[in-house]
DNA sequence: AGCACAAGTGAGCGCTCACTTACTATTTTG
DNA sequence: CAAAATAGTAAGTGAGCGCTCACTTGTGCT
């Protein structure tokens, strides 16, 4: 008894973490491909086998990484969205959840952003896609007359683009401070263009 | 003198196009850095040699069909802006020249839009970058009261976010159809954007 | 103390890659 | 038409990559 909350997990120098942080930093710099296994571990001041008692390899390293990000998103976009609440409301809960994604740890939120090419398999169409999700939703307001009819998947991908595009300005730091303070701007320009015509 | 208008190509198989466009699917579908030479060559039908006749390594192609494009649309987004006209009207002539240019070969302009974040470096700030350029007339227009005051970065971002998430998206198959179909629906949300408050 | 075991090490292995070399075939040129 | 230049091929080559493995170290438990 007495026992104190026990962390299952050892001792040691805590590579792990200091092996995803390197990683994070090299793939978004130089590319999956081209950042090295010794780099990562020479960047985390480890060394290289260490990498792979918590990965099977660089390729699940990386994709580790980014699921990590993916799943959450995926997540917090269908609460945000399936919540009850005006349209504005919903856009703006999304909008908030992403930007409060990318301020919480934004190494890992611009490696997701970069590397969307990489892990969405050109055409897929999976019907849980956050993508798809919101194109469904879009094409029933468009249905219902809650916005103006037209090609659902176009509209889908301006609304992404707002603040896919911003976050990917804010990682060429075009711009700097929180991405979180922007939230009003994107939703006022996501309504814009859905009640546009 | 009296000299024909010699073509100064020689040679009759004409390995380059085919390298360059066996090049361009493959760097689309699999990276620069994941695509290797014997497969090119493989997918053009040349021997791996017969790329180095051309170029002088595998980065130096990329490079090329990247720069193809990208000096292309800064000499076409440069033309449309600076011409005389409304804001409506050059808006829709920059967005029309992008869209022309995407139709026109529609590999070479996939390459260069999943390309971007390799070869525009992470903290450019060139003066005649496109993207800086546009981001310059944001923010005159601002200062002179013709569109709302605000954060130039983020509205450039936010403008350039519509048709690059487009571009994206019809690269995933998530709409088909020429791009040049969509300028209207593009104007009109960049519209909305530079003027709404 | 002594054991068990997870965490970390780093030399080195097999293999793939971009690129080179040696050669041949086809044009262009004077 | 010879010579030079160009465009192509096939067979390497060595650097460097991801990954392995025999080994060491640190920690908790009894």
């Amino acid at each position: 008894m007495s026992e104190p909350p026990r962390t299952p997990q050892s001792r040691a120098s805590n590579a792990r973490p200091r092996i995803e942080r390197a990683a994070l930093q090299l793939f978004i710099d130089s590319g999956v491909d081209a950042a090295t296994t010794r780099e990562i571990a020479s960047a985390a001041g480890v060394s290289e086998g260490a990498l792979y008692r918590h990965y099977k390899g660089k390729d699940e390293l990386a994709l580790a990484l980014f699921m990590e990000t993916h799943n959450r998103l995926g997540e917090m976009l269908g609460d945000a969205l399936s919540q009850p609440g005006s349209l504005q409301e919903r856009v703006h809960r999304a909008v908030t959840a992403y930007c409060r994604l990318a301020d919480e740890d934004w190494l890992l939120f611009s490696f997701h952003l970069v590397s969307l090419n990489r892990f969405l398999p050109h055409d897929s169409r999976r019907q849980d896609d956050p993508v798809t999700r919101i194109e469904h939703i879009v094409q029933a307001m468009m249905d219902a007359g809650e916005i103006p009819a037209g090609n659902a998947a176009v509209t889908t991908s301006m609304c992404l683009g707002i603040v896919s595009q911003a976050g990917q300005h804010k990682i060429y730091n075009r711009f700097s401070g929180p991405f979180t303070q922007h939230v009003d701007t994107f939703t006022r320009a996501i309504m814009a263009i859905l009640l546009q015509k």
